[in-house]
DNA sequence: CACCATTGTCACCGATTGGTGATATCAATA
DNA sequence: TATTGATATCACCAATCGGTGACAATGGTG
C-alpha cells in the first residue's frame, strides 16, 4: 500500500458501496473504514472528518447522475417539446428503477440535512438542465404551459414512486413486484405529458 | 401520577411529538421516555419495547391520516370524476404543506423497514380510497385511463414535492420559500390532472 | 547511512443507544 | 392495619457512535 491517492479512491469507493448497501442511515465513519479496509483516521486525515467525505461523495454522486442523465441522451432529433419531456421521463424512470444508487441519493435529499446535500439537490437540478440544453434545438413549450412546473411535478411523481416501491410492497394500491405495475405506471406517466404537452 | 391509561397516553403523544420534531432517524426509546418526562422502563412494560410503541404509533397515524382527508370532502356534489381527482389532489396538497406529521410519516413510509410501516403504507391507500368511496356518486373514470396507475402517480408528485421542500431549498429549480412556486405547483398539477381526465 | 516527513495502525475517549434487573412507592383489599 | 399486586424509578449493561493522540512502518532526501 502506502499509496494515499489509491487510499482516498479506496475510501470513496467504500463510502459509495456503503451509500447503496445500508443508506443514508447506516452511513459513518466507521463503517466506510471497515468496508474500505482502512483505519477510520485516515477518513479524517484524507478528508477532514466525516463531513469532508460527505462533500467528496456528493461531488462524486453529482457526477454520477450527470453522466447516468446524459447516456439516455436521443440519437435521433425529437420532433417537438412533449416527447423531450417524454424521453427524459422514460429515461430518469430507467434510472431510478435499475440503479439503487439513484435511490439512495434521493433519499438522502430527503432526509439530510447536511450542506452538502442542497448542492447534490441542485447540481442534479443542473443535470436535468443540461439534459434539456443539450437536446432541445429551438424547442418550446406551449405558452399557456408553466413547463418548469409541469416538469418538477412529473419528475417527482418519478421519484417518488421509485422510492415508494422500494419498500412497500404496495404503491397507494398496485402491487410493486408486478412487473405489470411498472407497465401501467410507465404508460399513465406519458399519457399525463401528452395531457399537457398537447400533441399533434 | 400512577394512572396507567394516563401515562401510555403520554407515552404516545411524546412519540407523535418527537416524530414531528426530529423524524424518524431521531425516533427512540430514550428521546420519547425524555419527551414524556417518564421512564424508558415503561415504554417496555407498556408496549413491549420499540417494536409495540411503533405498532401503537402506527394505528395512531393511519387514524390521524383518515380524518384529515375525510375533513376535506367536498360538499357539493361533483360533476364528474375528473373534479373529484382534482378536489382530492387539493385536500392532499393542502395536508402535506401545513401538517409536518404528515411530511415525516411520509418519510418514515421511506425510510423504515419496519413492519409496521407497511401497514401504515397500505392503511394511507385504504384512506385514498375511502375519500373516493365517500365522495363519488356512480361517477367513473373515462375508460381509456388507467385511472388507478393515474392516481397514484398524482399522489406521488405531491407527495415528493411537499418533501423536497423541506429541506432543499429549490425544487429542481424552483425557490421553495416562494409563495409564487407553490401556486405555480398547484395550478400545474391542476393541469396535470385535467389534462388526463379531459373536462367538457 | 541517518534523517524526517508521510502513511498506516492501535488504543483509547466521552456520549448515546436499546435493553434489563432490582427496588422503591403507592392503592386497594383482606 | 397488614398484605399484595400494580406502578414508577434508579442503576446498570454491552455495543456503537464520532473523534483524537500516540506510535510503528515506510520511502525519499541530505
Amino acid at each position: 500500500m502506502r499509496d494515499r491517492p489509491a487510499t482516498e479512491a479506496r475510501i470513496l469507493e467504500a463510502a459509495q458501496a456503503i451509500l447503496i448497501a445500508a443508506g443514508p442511515g447506516g452511513f459513518g465513519v466507521n463503517a466506510v473504514a471497515r468496508e474500505a479496509g482502512v483505519d477510520k483516521q485516515l477518513i479524517y486525515r484524507y478528508y477532514g472528518g466525516l463531513d469532508g467525505l460527505l462533500e467528496a461523495l456528493g461531488v462524486r454522486l453529482a457526477q454520477w447522475w450527470q453522466e447516468k442523465l446524459m447516456a439516455g441522451l436521443p440519437q435521433t432529433p425529437v420532433e417537438n417539446y412533449g416527447e423531450l419531456i417524454e424521453l427524459l421521463a422514460l429515461q430518469l424512470l430507467h434510472i431510478v428503477r435499475s440503479e439503487p444508487l439513484a435511490l439512495q441519493s434521493l433519499l438522502w435529499e430527503l432526509t439530510g440535512s447536511e450542506s452538502f446535500v442542497k448542492s447534490l439537490s441542485a447540481s442534479r437540478a443542473r443535470a436535468y438542465g443540461a439534459w434539456m440544453a443539450g437536446v432541445r434545438g429551438g424547442l418550446e413549450p406551449p405558452e399557456d404551459v408553466d413547463a418548469p412546473a409541469i416538469n418538477a411535478l412529473l419528475i417527482a411523481a418519478i421519484s417518488q414512486i421509485a422510492l415508494a416501491g422500494r419498500q412497500a410492497d404496495t404503491i397507494i394500491g398496485l402491487p410493486t413486484n408486478d412487473p405489470a405495475t411498472w407497465d401501467r405506471l410507465e404508460k399513465s406517466l406519458l399519457r399525463l405529458v401528452r395531457g399537457v404537452y398537447a400533441r399533434p
